[in-house]
DNA sequence: GTACATGCAAATTGTTTGCAAGTAT
DNA sequence: ATACTTGCAAACAATTTGCATGTAC
């Protein structure tokens, strides 16, 4: 189900915000990608990066993690268990097992999450720059576990 | 504005849950409920009662914070900048700044709110154990500071 | 009296930095 | 040719752990 981006693409994406394409950091940047809901942490993208790359660097990850967030690129999201990361998608709720770890994003897009975001912005006059919702708790598989 | 629970209610809401009433944990609980929006770190808390307990251990406070927050006393909040402590309130969306930290809470208890979030978790038959919904950007101020 | 809490020091984990050598543009 | 990127090692910060002593119940 999930089609891997073709590399023109990811080309084009790097170039539009004036970032060398270096095979570490179009890797990566695959990787997050097509994580297709699993969320990385930066461990794992090094570890799993590592297999291609045998001297790759975590600083080049943590390094490259910054720059790709920056350029807006890819998310970054703060968990009870670290930092994940993935694709930039429309505002949408994180429901994060606290047992497995997983992920799972919900309500993408929903216009009534949108309308309450821009309600929740307006009334501080706060300038949004990035939005994180996240439920944590346990999911259906782990809730069942422990039944 | 903020008037300082009486120490009554802080013992009650530990013998409730069966945790010794020390000194330490006593002043961490009316620390964090006392704190009034400003969300303080672990080692915010560490330095503000290492005036009142001059041996006090940052191994203590982390330990209280866990316990405190297992207890569902107390509410832990995870930031670009890290983790943040503050009462146990209804849900609600916390406005985090970037550039000085503040954090404040809008649309607490707000009914679109809470129903926006059963929708997310009956979507995924997730159960819900605690919710921490976050807009980073900038506050106010800050948004002036700027230009 | 017993179980739990504190404080200290050391260990861990996650992340960042300085710098020399390599690579994209 | 130049500026950006990589990789290594060391530095750093936040948080956790082991253990002996102290305190609440």
């Amino acid at each position: 189900m999930s089609s891997a981006r073709p590399a023109s693409e990811l080309l084009a994406m790097l170039a539009e915000h004036g970032l060398a394409a270096t095979s570490q950091r179009l890797a990566l940047l695959a990787a997050v990608l097509d994580a297709h809901g699993r969320h990385p942490s930066a461990e794992d993208l090094y570890r799993e990066l590592s297999a291609r790359f045998p001297t790759l660097s975590r600083a080049t990850v943590y390094n490259n993690l910054a720059v790709l967030g920056n350029a807006g690129l890819i998310e970054k999201l703060e968990t009870p268990e670290g930092s994940r990361f993935g694709p930039v998608a429309a505002p949408h709720v994180n429901l994060v097992c606290n047992a497995c770890g997983a992920i799972a994003d919900v309500l993408v897009g929903d216009p009534d999450l949108e309308a309450l975001i821009r309600r929740a912005t307006s009334a501080g006059s706060f300038t949004p720059r990035s939005v994180s919702l996240s439920v944590n708790g346990l999911c259906a598989a782990c809730s069942q576990a422990q039944a």
